[in-house]
DNA sequence: TTTACTGCAAACCGTTTGCAGTTCC
DNA sequence: GGAACTGCAAACGGTTTGCAGTAAA
């Protein structure tokens, strides 16, 4: 992440920190948690910073975006290997899904015309904390 | 849809108008969209009516939220068969995906205690037209 | 008559933008 | 030194909400 970013970015301590905060697997943080952790590590970072570094980093292809919950956008390191997500209904944490098997397709009739570049697979449904702590509700 | 809604729901003006836009095959509106034409009958109705009523239709399972594109929800009359959807990325117009052959899965090891209850597919690309205006451009 | 719905306007949330000041190379 | 970046605050687009008034049953 930081190698390919050097040859194409005039390197600020805000822009590290945001970087340095993505690292990691199954991130899948919004921009409001980017700010808070950057803000642990530079507590003067401000949110406008935060938005525009991450678009950067998106333009740059170094990570990717995640808009399917709740309104707000998640922003996604893992670009290396294409995954699908699961993500829970009730939490709203997201799971990376490998890719396996074969892809979905639309059929040629339905197509008829329509270039298809991509397909975004998002699996949904309940995590297990949260079936657990459902259950216990239930009980008590 | 009508029918239905007669023993759920108090029958006004507003609510009806809303309902009868919906009324169609591939419709995916907008809530400002759906405001305007409900207008075009009814020239009074206000925003927060129009988008009360579309969340009401949505809890009732009337109508379907699909939230794919550029930041506008958009409200989809088809509940009666599941059906994925085709969108193009330029002009942001979304075509029904009628549902064939075997759904993707999510392998055990990932799933792991999740429990999955659906699965959303999204075929992304460039429509006819978007792609003729785009060759069009090219040869000026 | 009563309860539920409507319209208005203000509030809201996530995100973007204009601008003056600062920093990196 | 100069272009590029930062922080602030205001603006934005889509959506929700509080409230006083109105209308469906």
């Amino acid at each position: 992440m930081t190698r390919l970013r050097e040859r194409e970015w005039r390197l600020s301590p805000q822009r590290r920190v945001v970087a340095e905060v993505l690292v990691g697997e199954h991130v899948h943080l919004t921009a409001e948690q980017v700010h808070d952790l950057a803000r642990d590590r530079l507590p003067e970072i401000s949110r406008a910073t935060v938005y525009n570094t991450l678009n950067e980093l998106v333009a740059l292809g170094e990570v990717g975006v995640v808009d399917i919950v709740d309104g707000a956008k998640r922003y996604d390191p893992n670009t290396a290997e294409a995954h699908d997500h699961l993500v829970c209904e009730t939490c709203h944490t997201i799971r990376d899904v490998p890719r396996a098997g074969t892809r979905p397709t639309v059929p040629k009739r339905v197509r008829d015309g329509f270039l298809v570049t991509g397909v975004d697979v998002v699996y949904r449904g309940v995590c297990p904390d949260c079936a657990r702590r459902h259950r216990a509700g239930r009980k008590r």
